[in-house]
RNA sequence: GUCGGGGUAGUGUAGCCUGGCUAGCACACGGGACUGUGGAUCCCGUAGCCCGGGUUCAAAUCCCGGCCCCGACCCCA
């Protein structure tokens, strides 16, 4: 016997209420985008897979969906919506500068699935294509990290610059050949503390020592080279812009992120657990590696079925089903189809009763769904009049059908 | 790729160590008591031992193998 009911692993079905919960958070990441004149993107699932295999070695291959179509073409589905998006500017090599683009859509890895980890999962995008100035690098955070504040998570973003770690790297004497293995130790700083990764660096501990004393807070921190001055000045501008928009952030020597794309300011942005909700920076490079003009990008990403993992419950999100219930007693179908239609005219959501159940059991299903008001369709229609009940309340009345729309 | 913990109705569980009633309970779901008024109560109903092999008179229970799930590591563009 086969069993039909298996889903592929990583994955999830989105049921109510969690999905009702979902969509409203995407509406308001979308509604928060459109706000900040972001306009919407999408580009397909698949990619070819020598795309998504162009940046990164071998080994990264084992994180991809990656399989031979009919023809015998190697395709795979995206793993990020940057690279897709880089693509698409590659490709389109006349697009009006600037642009900011964001795009919600779904991507997928072949990791193992874990707490707040999935193989399919969504993410939410906003980048800007087209400035390399920090004041884009802080509106490109300020509009998500806006957007999680509205749906009642406010995180701290935590701010660094892949170029002041490079040139701290430069003046501490950190062999280049040992900076990736040294970066991935030290971004772990957040989940394991210092001793943690002293403990994985090893003999390159003593450039911890080094990094350390820059470690004192931005304002503080030293200049012994121009580069490092550069860093830190791009930095402080930075910060300023972010304070401007309201975004709570700090700086961070500890943060690094993934070793293929960023080239300037990265971010990573934390509640109160060790696992990222909002990440991302600035690729300069990427663009131009595929083949199209240099164009400076900087770009961010809600982490949006992790952070409802994680935070669902403590989020300000909207688990109604619909505004109004139309209880409908049977013979009067029409007349509740009619009157739902002047609902949604009105602005409401209906949910109209189709089975024909009896009215107790149509209210106990209103109640269920989560919704409050009921409208009763019955013999009163008879003389223009409906019954409009409170589940909360209790409490009904017999009213007009015109004046409904205002209880 | 490495390591741990688990699989009993839709969900959560009891039973397992110490093999033996018809596998129990709660919630949820459907129907009824109540033919036009929800949340309470009562009654009825649907529905389960992950798969395969072994031991035994007898396996949810013990043994072996497999599959799957959860979590941690690695990695996370």
């Amino acid at each position: 016997m086969m069993d039909f009911t298996k889903r592929v692993r990583g994955t999830r079905d989105f049921l109510p209420p969690f999905s009702v919960k979902r969509a409203e958070f995407l509406r308001i990441i979308e509604d928060t985008y459109r706000e900040f004149g972001f306009l919407p993107w999408d580009t397909p699932a698949l990619e070819t897979a020598e795309l998504l295999t162009s940046k990164g070695g071998e080994e990264i291959r084992e994180e991809l969906y990656i399989f031979k179509d009919k023809a015998g073409r190697e395709i795979g589905l995206r793993f990020d919506l940057t690279l897709p998006t880089a693509r698409v500017l590659a490709e389109n090599k006349t697009m009006p500068l600037p642009i900011k683009r964001y795009m919600i859509g779904k991507v997928w890895r072949y990791d193992r699935p874990q707490a707040g980890r999935f193989r399919e999962f969504t993410q939410a995008d906003v980048d800007i294509f087209g400035s390399d100035k920090p004041v884009a690098d802080a509106e490109v955070v300020a509009a998500p990290w806006t957007a999680l504040k509205r749906a009642g998570l406010e995180g701290t973003v935590q701010v660094n610059d892949r170029r002041l770690l490079d040139a701290i790297a430069d003046y501490v004497g950190l062999p280049e050949s040992r900076r990736a293995e040294f970066y991935r130790a030290i971004d772990k700083w957040y989940k394991v503390g210092e001793d943690g990764v002293r403990k994985e660096l090893g003999e390159l501990g003593k450039y911890l020592d080094r990094f350390l004393e820059f470690n004192n807070g931005l304002d503080e921190l030293p200049e012994p080279t121009e580069d490092i001055k550069k860093a830190k000045d791009c930095l402080l501008k930075l910060g300023e812009y972010l304070d401007d928009f309201g975004v709570i952030w700090t700086f961070n020597l500890f943060i690094v992120r993934g070793l293929d794309y960023y080239t300037g300011p990265i971010f990573e942005t934390f509640v109160d657990r060790p696992t990222s909700i909002l990440s991302g920076g600035r690729y300069d490079k990427l663009i131009g590696l595929l083949g199209g003009r240099d164009i400076p990008a900087v770009g961010m990403s809600i982490g949006v079925d992790r952070a409802l993992d994680l935070y669902v419950d403590s989020m300000d999100l909207q688990a109604k089903e619909a505004d109004v219930y139309v209880a409908v007693i049977p013979g009067y179908e029409g007349e509740a189809i009619q009157i739902s239609k002047e609902l949604r005219a009105g602005g409401k959501s209906v949910f109209m009763d189709v089975t024909g159940r009896k009215l107790g059991k149509q209210l106990a299903d209103a109640e269920r769904r989560g919704i409050r008001t009921v409208v009763i369709v019955g013999r009163e229609t008879e003389k223009g009049q409906v019954v409009v009940k409170s589940l909360e309340s209790g409490e009904q009345k017999t009213v007009p059908i015109d004046s409904m729309i205002t209880l």
